[in-house]
RNA sequence: CGGGGCGUAGCUCAGCUUGGUAGAGCGCUUGCUUCGGGAGCAAGAGGUCGCAGGUUCGAAUCCUGUCGCCCCGACCA
């Protein structure tokens, strides 16, 4: 491609509206326009990237053995209906009429469609397993999209779904997705790591993630730093201590502590550390009524846990200070597990204190010097909180730390929850009706262009992989409209590369050499060739890779440059 | 959804407090000179000041409404 026939639009001043690096850089280097919140266009240079990580995709997703096809990004309302998600989905799913007054929605995701055409066709155990993948655009209304597409509105994503006679069939093929995307990940070079996640309102059971490791990603992961440990913080699982409770050594006794009525106040004016305080939250039960969960002072509620637990509300939903005022005759601040007028469950680190801090149910008093069993029921101790830094592994090796990722994909199994509200079935090989299992794995194609410049840019740009430059290198001839030598040295070396494949980039505006090399740069192609009179006055060409400090010297042929760019 | 902010030239922004016929830098066009890390000089083109209403002799500026965009927060005990 020339460039003087190649829109290129880069500017040297950043947009005020982008808050991240990719977003800032990706606007300035001409790769994609804004049209508006959360929706974006892609110029020429920008597809360029997204065709390259396609593709990339597609020939991994074949290998796997997945079959491509296409679904329509509009769906009627009545599948949405069907599966029950209609009502679920909420402000996220964006939702409209046609000129019938028929209810439609773009579709956010496509478990509903493919399960539709799955039962339009499959009948037999004979014809499953069966994998189908497409690349398509998805609409979520994001409640508040961002960090340009990193989280933009409208995206595009490739997302597979599989089927099949059984559990295991299904793990089998979770594993072959796990290595699919392991191959993809790596051949985009990205820095990523598997993470254990939770399954979200998509339902299933396994769910692990591929994350690009960024510090201005949005998820926070808790890895292990000495082991192979990582997981979403939202699924990572804590460890009850294996020390048995110390024995109860203080008797209870109830002090006034006015107005004192977060954890950390408490603390500082009963002199204990937030480690020896029970803090109770109150939430909305299953059934109505209200739920109390205690936690220590210090930590955090994993409300995907606790909305896992049969007596409670999911989503789960705090209850009302009203209500609570009501039903514990205190403010919220003085709530504790001694007289809780509630069912009561609590987190493993909280339910394994001795002599603790806690509210007294009593406005302006706390209780210290509480046990567990004495003072209170012994109460149902189980996995609640949040993961903190500093935790031991779940997996028994190291302590955990916190990373940022950005969520590239997102494996799933399934299970039989779209089969079943679906309706599929197919006859097993002894003629009973079987729901298959299924599998759902993701990829943010989009997103991914972002998250690779999140994780390869300096000062002056872009630093794409190899795997996905828009162009893998770029001719800057040195007074091109001036030497005769050098126009006919980067004509030549231009057209051989073109005949050997390789996405070559001809810089032939003309422009002075500062202009060609920081535009260069900033758009990031892997590789650069400056022909110049003084280079070819030795029969050189002046090699650059993007990321290298200094340019080298080679022959000035194109084997020399073939084999520069590892071609 | 709650809170805050911003809409003025293609881009980044000033002007608004104290109403008086619209500005800078970058970019763009033309010419000359330059030519190895975003050149210099000169001459130009380019804006219904988001939109609608109101106040006023007069509104980018004041008031009301509306639309769009950005940021923060969204659960604490």
């Amino acid at each position: 491609m020339r460039l003087s026939k190649f829109p290129l639009h880069t500017t040297k001043e950043t947009p005020a509206d982008a808050e991240v690096v990719s977003h800032q850089l990706m606007l300035r280097a001409g790769y994609i326009r804004k049209l508006g919140a959360g929706l974006y266009s892609w110029l020429p240079l920008g597809l360029r990237v997204l065709q390259r990580i396609e593709a990339v995709v597609r020939e991994e997703m074949n290998r796997a053995g997945s079959l491509e096809l296409l679904m329509p990004s509009v769906h009627p309302a009545e599948l949405w209906q069907e599966s029950g998600r209609w009502q679920q989905m909420g402000e996220e799913m964006l939702r409209f009429k046609d000129r019938h007054q028929n209810d439609f929605a773009y579709g956010p995701t496509h478990e509903e469609v493919i399960c539709h055409h799955f039962r339009q066709d499959f009948r037999s155990y004979k014809q499953l397993p069966v994998s189908f993948y497409q690349v398509q655009t998805k609409f979520r209304d994001e409640r508040r999209p961002r960090f340009g597409v990193m989280r933009s509105r409208e995206f595009i994503m490739k997302d597979a779904y599989s089927f099949h006679m059984d559990k295991d069939d299904l793990a089998r093929e979770y594993l072959n997705m796990r290595e699919a995307y392991t191959r993809i990940f790596t051949r985009l070079g990205v820095d990523f790591r598997v993470v254990k996640a939770d399954s979200g309102n998509i339902g299933g059971a396994a769910s692990e993630e591929f994350h690009v490791l960024a510090g201005s990603g949005e998820d926070l992961l808790a890895v292990s730093d000495s082991g192979p440990y990582a997981a979403n913080v939202e699924a990572a699982e804590t460890l009850p201590s294996e020390q048995p409770r110390a024995a109860a050594t203080a008797a209870m006794e109830k002090v006034s502590t006015p107005g004192q009525k977060t954890c950390e106040q408490v603390s500082k004016f009963l002199d204990v550390p937030l480690t020896g305080k029970v803090k109770l939250l109150v939430v909305q039960g299953a059934e109505g009524g209200l739920v109390a969960i205690a936690l220590r002072g210090d930590h955090q509620l994993n409300e995907i846990k606790a909305a896992r637990h049969p007596a409670v509300a999911s989503p789960l939903r705090l209850a009302d200070p009203a209500d609570v005022q009501r039903v514990f005759g205190c403010e919220v601040g003085y709530l504790g597990p001694v007289g809780c007028p509630v069912p009561l469950i609590a987190d493993h680190a909280a339910a394994a204190l001795a002599d603790f801090v806690c509210g007294a149910n009593d406005n302006d008093h706390h209780l210290r010097g509480v046990n567990w069993g004495r003072d209170c029921a012994e109460p149902e101790s189980l996995d609640l909180r949040m993961i903190a830094e500093g935790d031991p592994s779940p997996d028994g090796q190291g302590a955990i730390r916190f990373v940022r990722g950005i969520e590239g994909g997102h494996i799933f199994q399934l299970g039989r929850k779209y089969s079943t509200a679906m309706g599929l079935s197919v006859l097993d090989d002894k003629g009973a009706s079987v729901t298959p299992e299924m599998g759902c794995y993701g990829i943010g194609i989009t997103r991914l262009a972002a998250a690779v410049i999140e994780q390869s840019f300096d000062a002056a740009g872009i630093i794409w992989p190899d795997a996905i430059a828009p162009f893998r290198v770029i001719l800057c001839p040195i007074g091109l409209d001036k030497s005769e030598t050098v126009r006919v040295a980067v004509e030549t070396l231009y057209g051989e590369l073109l005949g050997t494949g390789v996405d070559v980039l001809l810089d032939d505006r003309g422009n002075r050499p500062g202009a060609m090399f920081a535009d260069a740069d900033l758009i990031g192609i892997p590789h650069r060739i400056v022909v110049g009179d003084k280079g070819l006055a030795g029969q050189q060409f002046e090699y650059k890779h993007r990321r290298a400090d200094k340019a080298e010297m080679i022959a000035a042929t194109t084997a020399a440059v073939l084999e520069k760019l590892g071609a």
